[in-house]
DNA sequence: ATTTGGTCTGTGCCCGTACACAGAGTAAAG
DNA sequence: CTTTACTCTGTGTACGGGCACAGACCAAAT
């Protein structure tokens, strides 16, 4: 029986036409101010809620936007936001969201540079950026507030009170830091060595790798009754394998008492070969990404644990996000930290089989 | 410039009105086989679509749906499915999907049934139940396969092999006891018990409770290093609290090994002060779902791991593919496991203040 | 030959919002 | 008093698919 209010409802009952109460809805102007009370007080009175679908229906505007993160030839990773944010695009085209790819390359801050200024070239209606360096992104990010372009961050966070910042969706890297050292913990015993290891080239142009050893460090700080011992290292050329090899060698050797090791990255897999040809005694290993390589060492019981960052998820909301500010104009939440994932041999089918969660489409 | 295809444009291919065009979509029947033929070759030369926003504001059909999940007075873990399953009926309105709410009495089976009856004489559409009772919900959903109401069925699995079965979402049972036990195993030594306790009735009629128990066996069964003694208890009436509290003091006096306890319910909450007062050494807790007095718990360091069943999601997932199946016509994936997020005192607040998923739509 | 009943097909309005356009009204300028 | 410029308001159409309805067409019955 509760009938939809439609605004054809609110302009008999403040006494205009359609198009008035059109006007004001929309804050177009050209509308007496007495007009404006009588149709506000109309739909105060009705507690009108816009019609979404025919409002969508109607609506000709299409929305143009740029997508700025690193391709998964350097990393596998990427390849589940992008997908995320294909799967989004897809529900999303009656409502005429459509997006522009620039992959940039993995460690290589030029190139994210010059498609940042393509970007800028381009009149876009909103950028989803992945701003891995902090330098370059905030020079990028700068331009955008000075042209009034709309950005939605996802995987690494660069905090930014200006109002073109509408949001960041990804893991809080310093509580990942921390729940890596808390999780290592119940595997090591008293004394022993825990490395956080970041297998990146300029590590302190990365912010979310200098949270997370933040975060790695004070747990054990804290933590004093088993006095574990908390080194870093970082090495940025894993493309070579033999360097990689040598290089873990001598690590380990520079670190008899490891129990523990801890990759920054999703790019444990990388060093777990090594790892097991040079160490000796058990040693439990802990990353981040249920990537293919990862999975296979967890199968193997080679890793211990990882820690899921919900790639797929950032991709996904980050563009549902842009949606619902955008087309909607719904208030979005500025900062979404995801769930971290604790993913073992026991419950890890269960976030590999999450084509379930592909199938959906948020509004 | 790759316009969307419309159902005038098939129209004009094949030959036809719109009208016929729409018959063949619809399998309104009276089309002759020529003209559906010309239709269909159009159809899949052009590759339409149907614009899913401008056939919702069209269709003026409306979709009643039946929910019939516990109330949450007997258990406050049942108020999340019910917030899902608002946020998802309340995206939905403009679709014109609307649920009535029978809300079943906890451990009282006969009130399942009179509610199951009372929906089976009202022409409902679908069905989203929590099948809590394996012989009574049985009994609704033979009844509803034979009545061809379609049922979605949450958090508990009831496998059935007809076609009225939509899907299943919620936990795999078995794999959540398993994860228990391992993660249990984490803080316990050699030789100890480990309990798991069931605070419900007729266990032996709540299929989920009795597969966890088989998971949580197996594990240290077939873990035999520590040789892990495990044992079963169960008592139903927590809402006596003195009796309970003579139940968990007799409980311990019967194991003095015990090192691990595993309530198979979201009641763990109800007998930690009891244990606390009655067990002298060292006792790692865990239990499920994140509700209020089980995380208080988790905070102060009483409880080590709360598995997270995901109730939100249940409810809305389970909604939404209602919604995508009758509305939609879209395919839906039968069994859909939950992930078994495994909560601590160091990532909590990523699965509680999880608002950013509820300002969602999934369609 | 006309009527009847049935199958098949096209036309046109409906849904609720967006927006273009035209027209009314008013005030200032000539 | 007329013209011009501007503000304000109502009308009408587009959006794409659903669906009711009218009517065309054909075969069988009267």
């Amino acid at each position: 029986m509760n009938k939809r209010i439609r605004i054809k409802d609110i302009a008999k009952v403040a006494g205009v036409s359609k198009g008035t109460v059109d006007r004001v809805l929309h804050n177009r102007g050209n509308v007496s101010t007495k007009a404006r009370d009588k149709v506000i007080a109309a739909m105060e009175k009705l507690e009108y809620e816009p019609n979404v679908i025919a409002s969508a229906l109607a609506s000709k505007k299409s929305w143009q936007i740029a997508v700025l993160i690193p391709g998964h030839e350097g990393d596998p990773f990427w390849e589940q936001p992008l997908e995320g944010i294909h799967r989004a695009v897809k529900t999303l085209r009656d409502y005429g969201v459509q997006i522009d790819y620039y992959p940039f390359r993995d460690a290589d801050p030029e190139h994210f540079r010059s498609l940042g200024q393509r970007i800028l070239r381009t009149p876009y209606d909103a950028l989803l950026v992945a701003p891995s360096f902090a330098r370059e992104s905030h020079e990028l990010l700068d331009h955008c507030d000075a042209k009034g372009l709309k950005y939605v961050e996802i995987n690494t966070l660069l905090e930014r009170e200006t109002s073109c910042f509408l949001a960041y969706i990804g893991q809080d890297s310093y509580a990942s830091g921390v729940l890596a050292a808390k999780l290592l913990n119940f595997e090591m015993s008293p004394g022993a060595t825990a490395i956080i290891l970041h297998l990146e080239k300029e590590v302190y142009n990365a912010r979310h790798l200098l949270d997370k050893q933040a975060g790695f460090e004070d747990f054990f700080n804290k933590q004093a009754e088993k006095h574990i011992h908390v080194v870093q290292e970082s090495y940025g050329d894993i493309q070579d394998l033999t360097g990689t090899e040598c290089f873990i060698r001598e690590m380990l050797a520079k670190y008899p008492a490891t129990q523990g090791i801890f990759v920054s990255t999703s790019k444990l897999f990388r060093v777990v070969p090594a790892i097991k040809k040079y160490q000796q005694k058990p040693v439990s290993l802990i990353g981040f990404d249920l990537i293919e390589q990862n999975l296979a060492y967890l199968a193997s019981g080679d890793i211990s644990f990882l820690i899921n960052q919900n790639p797929y998820k950032q991709g996904f909301l980050g563009m549902m996000n842009l949606f619902n500010h955008l087309v909607l104009k719904r208030d979005i939440q500025r900062l979404q930290f995801l769930p971290l994932d604790v993913v073992m041999r026991e419950n890890v089918r269960y976030y590999v089989e999450e084509e379930y969660e592909k199938m959906h489409i948020v509004i």
